[in-house]
DNA sequence: AGCAGGCATTGACACCTGTCAATATAGACA
DNA sequence: TGTCTATATTGACAGGTGTCAATGCCTGCT
């Protein structure tokens, strides 16, 4: 990992670190913004397989050819997928010999599964305080 | 909430609970393609913050005028967000008199927790079986 | 050095997405 | 009925995204 992705990995963690669970206030932009990126990553089809291979695979790592076998894209269309993983703190990955390695970078999952985290007062869909008037 | 609307709804929700937590084994193309549908709604920092104002308002609802007065963007663009927020099942909407009200769908928040947490025994990074060959 | 395999990068292209102005729709009230 | 307010829909456009073929780079082997 160079210096600049390591900035970028920082970063991130600061960002969702900071960032409350959606229920207890507001984000401002600059916690949406760090906090988008990470859902945006998320929301390809493939992405999420190409990640859930990964996680499920016991020692928690998983050779890049193993995932080009999984699917039935090209190698550059899976390349480019890893590297969004990468970029975003999903995933990180280590060469050894000829092959890639990629493995799970826990800590991001987990604090994305804390943001959306909903404490148990919350009240199931329906009115509420009647039709009092906003604003 | 219309017939059709409801039928993506419960279609939503089958594919969310049937979703193995991401660790557990790999999801299919079907699993994955319905749960990036929700991830994918998330990706975006505009949306984020809708979902955050509601999600930590008083009473769980909020008037579309208040979304509007958050942010500097026209009155269609919130509304094509509520819409997409609506549409992957996050929210719910209702119109009392003139104003249209949005409450948070705790369901499909809950299930996408879930779906990211992160058994304890999962390893840190790092290499695991020294370097043995794949395939 | 030369070669072969594994993976990343580049460039191109069709498609999707966020945004706005303009317009439409629905309810409240006169 | 007509008008006003609140929200949704439409159409258009710039910029982003997923995909592939072609190419480049690195590593191990001969």
């Amino acid at each position: 990992m160079n210096v600049y992705m390591r900035g970028l990995w920082m970063e991130l963690l600061e960002i969702l670190e900071c960032s409350p669970p959606l229920t207890r206030e507001p984000l401002d932009a600059e916690q949406a913004a760090g906090v988008a990126r990470v859902f945006k990553a998320l929301g390809d089809p493939v992405r999420l397989r190409i990640l859930s291979i990964v996680a499920s695979r016991a020692g928690g790592e998983v050779c890049v050819c193993d995932i080009n076998d999984a699917f039935e894209l090209s190698q550059p269309t899976i390349s480019h997928h890893l590297k969004v993983l990468k970029e975003v703190g999903l995933l990180t990955s280590e060469r050894r010999a000829s092959w890639m390695y990629y493995r799970l970078a826990p800590e991001t999952l987990g604090e994305l599964s804390a943001l959306l985290t909903l404490p148990a007062s919350l009240p199931a869909s329906g009115p509420a305080a009647a039709a009092a008037v906003p604003r």
